[in-house]
DNA sequence: CTGAAAGCGCTTACAG
DNA sequence: CTGAAAGCGCTTACAG
């Protein structure tokens, strides 16, 4: 006869289904060795009870939280590429039925790993099974992370600095493979001299100027890249881009841009100048953003599953839970050239 | 010799330290009745030890979560007015050390309440202590939460369709006051006719617009209101208000917006047509956000303490967990009218 | 297949 | 002021 309306907990539905505790634990966590009519008693039991675990006791007693973190560094959130890694993660995380919790994080990339700034989540012990990192991930910005003894995951792409053999898990595209098969399809229809455009102060940019580099001197065509530093809006670096391209003599004939954005600026200012696509110039992307369908006609491009990068963290980072002690993994999902209509062939 | 680095509890501080495990756990939650000495021997072996309180344990211990949520429905996020109001809410929870899990909900006005889908994080028991409330809250969606048994506040502006008397905590600002200060003002500096836009098809400007009426009559004035119903984007709408108003004869001397989106409407317009502010026309908006310096000269307006309101939204909540038997209370913010530079007086 | 028991790492009356 | 104990609501070996 309290006045609190007690909480209802698996012991009253063991009482009511007249079973041990144990069992009903079972039946909740779809667990095996329950008999079929047992199994059906302990349901009714919790439906007429209307039961509904307890979180934090489920947590304790698991000694799992059943929560990962998303962690974005140095980023705005709503760079649409995170954007859609973020949302694979949570899907996957969903069907795992785990929580996912964003945060953003801004640290100086010089800064001593302690004095790297901690999200209130993170400065508690066992809220968070998992970590999966984005942004800009700095080598000062792993050791931090490995401090908290939390298993974590690398958006590879974006770890900067730490050479290319690491000593953590991490999922990543394959920038390099997905340059060569642009070329590769613009040599084909004929095209033997084709500038690229990205800022290679970013390593992304960086490791695909040297896939250009590397294909384009085996191949013996022209180089031509633009690439210098410019921090601030893609478009407009790309408009920029096309009017420096534009002064060259003779004119390249195809632009192979560093991602998207990117080749929306080139494409603007193209139009804009007259120069048209594909007749004048061809033009190929990379990423496959919302952007590669705004462009008129529809842009040619490295599609990269973003979501999918989202998929394989979280899978990663749920196989290292466990199996703590395997060695570390480095998955890479490969990308897929889609050809649209931003490029024509040459005759020569 | 275990593999596994132990996790360092409660019970290891005690050993080291040579005291109880409440004697720990007191000075964890900084109680009183802890000896100087003894204090600081614990507190010693803490850091020692570097032991960090697991965060679930402690939960259940305590039966709290220390987690809200701040639930906003039928809205865009990135509304500023809302983001300002999370803000708040963010900073007060830090400062009592609690955590807050925003989520947004698309729900059905017309569904019933069991029909309304429920965030994950509401699906468990005992994550959440309790919800704040804001966007676009119908009575199917109160009774939702109530369902949930969880105490909750609302953002007492944006409760729709259930009268002036609640059953529940909320907090809101006093929209009538703040009209009426603004018709005041405009008043004193001789106007005499003065325009209301505001799409009175939401509940918070219908309840500008009832003031406005109000005083409009009392005060024997001109009423003239463009109240028409046109979802969308407030200063487009405050754009078309203004083509509205410049047909009037005589023209009216004043307008006052709904809010300062569209107040920032209006003087576009106003500004492409060559009509001046303040010496054609005088202008005054409500809220007091980022529009409001955007325009030139700045806009005089009711200013609405966004922060404030997330503030009091956590301190209510907070005291509602702390006493569940207190009766509702309904916390009245003052608006504040800022004199800018957009109203000039009129000499009869 | 199933029950009784121990354990998870804290907090909180209850005695001293 | 402080310690020993009970309790929070689960899970998970351990025996049957």
């Amino acid at each position: 006869m309290k006045k609190a309306p007690r909480i209802v907990t698996i012991e009253d539905v063991a009482r009511e289904a007249g079973v041990g505790l144990g069992t009903v634990s079972r039946v909740l966590n779809h667990q095996a060795h329950v008999s079929h009519s047992t199994q059906n008693r302990v349901l009714a039991s919790i439906r007429r009870l209307k039961f509904v675990p307890h979180s934090h006791a489920r947590r304790m007693g698991r000694r799992r939280a059943e929560m990962v973190c998303f962690i974005l560094s140095n980023r705005e959130f709503l760079h649409p590429f995170h954007a859609r890694i973020f949302q694979g993660v949570e899907r996957c995380a969903r069907e795992w039925k785990h929580h996912v919790v964003f945060v953003g994080v801004q640290y100086d990339r010089d800064a001593r790993p302690s004095q790297i700034p901690l999200p209130a989540i993170l400065q508690e012990r066992g809220s968070i099974d998992g970590l999966i990192l984005a942004g800009m991930i700095y080598g000062n910005f792993i050791r931090r992370m490995e401090s908290l003894g939390i298993p974590f995951v690398a958006f590879g792409n974006n770890v900067l600095g730490l050479g290319r053999r690491h000593e953590f898990d991490e999922v990543l595209y394959d920038a390099r493979v997905g340059v060569q098969d642009a070329i590769e399809h613009l040599y084909s229809l004929g095209h033997r001299s084709i500038a690229y455009v990205g800022d290679i102060s970013f390593p992304w940019f960086q490791e695909e100027y040297d896939a250009y580099i590397d294909i384009t001197q085996t191949k013996n065509l022209r180089t031509l890249a633009v690439t210098s530093l410019q921090s601030g809006d893609e478009v407009k670096y790309g408009e920029w881009a096309a009017s420096v391209v534009l002064r060259e003599k003779p004119l390249p004939t195809a632009v192979f841009a560093g991602n998207d954005q990117i080749a929306y600026g080139l494409w603007r200012l193209f139009k804009r100048r007259g120069v048209r696509i594909p007749n004048d110039m061809s033009l190929v992307g990379f990423d496959d953003t919302e952007e590669a369908l705004l462009i008129d006609p529809p842009l040619t491009t490295v599609r990269v599953d973003k979501e999918k990068i989202g998929y394989l963290c979280i899978q990663t980072l749920l196989e290292r839970l466990s199996r703590p002690g395997r060695s570390p993994r480095r998955v890479v999902l490969p990308t897929k050239l889609v050809i649209r209509e931003t490029v024509s062939s040459i005759s020569h």
